[in-house]
RNA sequence: GCCGAGGUGGCGGAAUGGCAGACGCUCAGGUCUCAAAAACCUGUGAGCAUAAUAGCUCGUGGAGGUUCGACUCCUCUCCUCGGCACCA
């Protein structure tokens, strides 16, 4: 059965002879023309290779092998991101120490991904939970510290009041554990953060430089969220009159501020701890039990239970200078403290939030004439509202100007009387970077009680603070049996004293270190740069090597998932940027090329392991072929869209496979004998020139109907094809079916010189991309629409010359019968004449 | 609520403003076979109509508009999916 296309024997036997003669090893030290083709870490979570993360790797791995053929030197390496809360769950569900799951994980991927025929670098991997690899995600921390860049503060934790433990956001399902369906909690802890706010502007400058889709631009853009607003003083009195000193609120309406009727505090405001022993005494109770309340929930868990907006009133007020109106200061739990300066004054007539606190607290509400309509300025429509409560219009100077007008010129009254003063807030929050778990690198810090209490230490801001010295690192995470997320918030290494008793840096007394761990998605802020450096002289001194990222970096292509459109990839602009402006990057942006791929799914449902309709890659792997299932997932729907996968379509690629050997082999067999048509030329040139430009674009999908259409019209024309034609199919086919391609590239050399066994150099993955002759893309004859009132009413055959020749083609359609029918006693009013694609009579 | 993407045959999906449905699946019929599978061939948007695979009408979520001509551009609208969200 030589007709039969044996996948299992072709496929293995290249993986194997490629690994030998190491195809795809890149020549990091000579490569001329340097191509990094990255694709995202995968993390190992759960029972393996997910046909998502194959379907990523393969769009991004038909790239890589495309760019090859156009003779760069591609470097495209492969590693594991297995730190972190995914894999630490995954050991608990399956009852393994992370340890040792971790060494499972990584030899059942590297397994997998060894047979999905990506071109990987194996000589150049990374796994973060290697402490050669997480060494340096420590030094990083480090750098980050004496750069001022981590501080610590506290930060509010989900917590199991009922499992006594810290849980991480998915982990929180619906308000409750997963564990224990027990209502969970915040708590407040003291956590390390990175200032990633202080790259707020850069990175949000940077962003049209970047050559990303659209939809992961805008989705960082908002989650930078700048926003240009003024912060307004206003002084705070008693009824009597006795001032209580200043609050600040932030605002981005000041135009609205005629209209202001009240502010509000967040219950964390450090103005409450300042006025709380001068209040009167009811309001003051008031107060404080309120407080109490708010801080058992979160503000997510009111949205969701929808609750109305409450608060207290502090007995004291706000003088609107404006309007000298003395607005009542309340605390309310839905102003919260992250936000602005955590006081917020109230325009109930402009502000739906405004409007809901008002009415449940019985506060006026008052609306300013602004806008060109000279009815109202707004961004929420509360018009009939206003009817029912017929509240009051306050025109001020701003009376009837448009918004954005009226915004400028109310900040700048402000700023003259120097009741305000311009600011730029960002949505952006700092990186909380604590975590008190297990399975991370342990943060390289340590704390010195004697020295916190001398005011000593690594940074004048942070007494008794020091990092571990550098010679010192990695700080191991030692391998122990109470590896669980434990009580009262403590992290597993604090209960470890042979680990965290240390000695201090600075004062060489007794000291502790710090027993968080880091956030995974610190792991993968910085591995781009690790990969080119792996196995390089320096690969122990530092963390990426300088000559080695001059040439290697930034990455030249990098393709991931949507879902990681504002963590992972602003983390790893901050990262970057902070390395530049340390001097050890000369460039400031890790990405410059980044494809957003889509998604897939089964049978027009999500996949999940409940539903039991999760597509393993490895059974079809072994049904079809590799070949096959890379070229299927392709083939599914656009790789920026994603696709769904339906077994009867697996089936039918596994037959154009089968169709690609018979015409291949028969080709062969037929030798010398074989003379191909015109058309099948033409054919061959056109396909050459459609997959090379749509591969470029990554439309994999068309790209394989292209090379459908030209096997089907071999197969019209006699089924098989000259050799040296048959050869500028197999190079096209390359990246797609890398084992087959090469299978067949092999045999056709062996045709070109019989007895010679081609050599390790003459893989077809080192071959240039087929060039295509344009005379070939030139038909001798067109077909021509001819339209009467833009419908069709005839095609005809005109030769490529006469296919501009306006007069002929006229004539040539007005003698079809069919047209005559629609024209005959018809004045012809105008004539559209489009060459070699159509005319058009209008009648 | 806000932002983003998208709605095309029975299905997945093709179409620089110029012949809608490429390519594949499905289904039906046929060839081969004792039979089946595989393979190959033919057909497959709906409707009208025909000796005809001559021709006609409708048709890209819905309603309008621009245009000789709209899946494609504009306005409004409905639905689906993804992200963000008391952001002041």
């Amino acid at each position: 059965m030589a007709n039969k296309y044996n996948h299992e024997e072709v496929e293995a036997k290249w993986q194997k002879t490629w690994s030998e003669r190491k195809t795809d090893v890149s020549d990091i030290g000579q490569a001329k023309k340097p191509f990094y083709n990255l694709m995202m870490f995968p993390y190992p979570s759960a029972e393996g290779l997910h046909v998502g993360n194959m379907y990523a790797f393969t769009g991004t791995d038909i790239y890589g092998r495309f760019q090859r053929m156009q003779g760069y030197d591609v470097f495209e390496p492969i590693g594991l991101d297995g730190f972190g809360i995914h894999s630490e769950n995954y050991a608990f569900k399956v009852g393994k120490h992370p340890v040792e799951q971790a060494k499972r994980s990584e030899k059942n991927f590297y397994r997998q991904l060894s047979v999905i025929g990506g071109m990987y670098d194996w000589s150049r991997t990374v796994e973060t939970y290697d402490p050669g690899y997480y060494r340096w995600t420590q030094w990083l921390f480090v750098q980050m510290f004496r750069h001022g860049l981590a501080y610590r503060s506290k930060a509010e934790v989900n917590w199991c009041p009922s499992c006594k433990t810290v849980l991480a956001d998915e982990q929180v399902i619906e308000e409750k554990c997963e564990r224990c369906g027990n209502i969970v909690t915040k708590k407040a802890l003291e956590q390390w953060f990175f200032r990633i706010t202080a790259y707020a502007g850069k990175l949000l400058e940077n962003i049209p430089k970047l050559n990303w889709s659209n939809k992961v631009l805008t989705a960082q853009e908002h989650w930078i969220g700048k926003k240009e607003g003024i912060n307004i003083k206003y002084s705070v009195v008693d009824e009597k009159g006795v001032s209580f000193g200043d609050v600040i609120c932030f605002t981005t309406r000041p135009d609205t501020n005629y209209g202001a009727t009240f502010v509000v505090l967040a219950p964390e405001h450090p103005f409450i701890s300042k006025i709380d022993g001068v209040l009167k005494k009811e309001y003051a109770d008031q107060m404080r039990r309120y407080i109490e309340q708010a801080k058992k929930t979160s503000s997510q868990d009111r949205i969701a239970q929808g609750r109305k907006k409450t608060g207290v009133f502090t007995g004291l007020y706000c003088i609107n200078q404006l309007t000298g109106y003395k607005m009542p200061l309340y605390v309310s739990d839905f102003v919260v403290m992250g936000v602005g300066t955590g006081a917020v004054v109230g325009v109930p007539g402009h502000d739906k939030r405004d409007f809901e606190f008002a009415e449940v607290m019985n506060i006026p509400v008052k609306r300013v004439v602004v806008s060109d309509d000279g009815k109202k300025g707004d961004i929420t429509d509360i018009e009939d509202v206003q009817e029912e409560n017929g509240v009051m219009i306050n025109s001020g100077f701003l009376d009837g100007m448009p918004i954005q007008k009226a915004i400028v010129t109310m900040m700048d009254h402000l700023e003259e009387k120097g009741w305000g003063e311009r600011v730029v807030n960002y949505h952006l929050r700092d990186w909380l970077i604590s975590r008190q778990r297990y399975w991370g690198p342990p943060i390289p810090m340590i704390r010195c009680a004697a020295c916190e209490k001398n005011s000593k230490g690594e940074r004048a801001d942070m007494p008794g603070w020091y990092t571990v010295p550098e010679d010192k690192l990695p700080v191991e995470l030692p391998n122990i049996e109470d590896y669980k997320p434990g009580d009262d918030g403590i992290a597993p290494l604090a209960k470890h004293k042979e680990f965290y008793e240390t000695k201090c840096p600075g004062c060489d007394g007794m000291a502790t270190r710090e027993t968080d761990v880091s956030d995974t998605f610190l792991d993968s802020s910085w591995y781009f740069l690790r990969y080119p450096s792996v196995g390089s002289v320096t690969a122990d001194t530092l963390p990426f090597d300088p000559e080695i990222t001059k040439k290697w970096l930034p990455v030249s292509m990098y393709t991931g998932g949507a879902e990681h459109s504002v963590l992972h990839l602003m983390y790893s602009r901050f990262v970057t940027m902070a390395l530049k402006d340390w001097g050890y990057l000369d460039f400031d942006e890790p990405f410059p090329n980044f494809f957003a791929h889509g998604l897939v799914i089964k049978e027009g449902a999500k996949m999940s392991k409940s539903k039991g309709n999760v597509v393993n890659p490895d059974e079809y792997i072994k049904l079809y072929g590799t070949d096959a299932l890379r070229m299927y997932l392709m083939f599914m729907g656009p790789f920026s869209e994603g696709g769904d996968f339906r077994d009867s379509g697996m089936e039918g690629m596994s037959r154009w496979v089968s169709r690609v050997w018979r015409m291949a082999t028969s080709s062969l067999e037929a030798g010398t004998d074989v003379v191909a048509s015109d058309i099948v030329v033409k054919g061959l040139h056109k396909t050459i020139k459609k997959v090379g430009d749509d591969t470029a674009k990554r439309h994999y999908n068309t790209s394989i109907a292209a090379m459908m259409e030209f096997t089907n019209l071999v197969s019209d024309h006699g089924g098989t094809l000259p050799v040296s034609l048959l050869k500028m199919f197999v190079l096209v086919l390359a990246p797609y079916a890398p084992h087959l391609a090469e299978e067949l590239w092999e045999r056709c050399l062996a045709h070109d010189q019989v007895g010679n066994q081609p050599g390790a150099g003459m893989s077809v993955h080192h071959q240039l991309w087929p060039e295509f002759d344009a005379k070939y893309l030139v038909e001798n004859q067109v077909s021509m629409a001819v339209q009467v009132n833009g419908r069709l009413r005839d095609t005809i055959q005109i030769d490529i010359e006469s296919s501009s020749n306006q007069k002929k083609i006229e004539a040539n359609a007005q003698s079809s019968e069919n047209v005559r029918k629609y024209i005959e006693g018809k004045e012809i009013r105008k004539i559209i004449f489009v060459p070699g694609k159509l005319i058009n009579f209008v009648v």
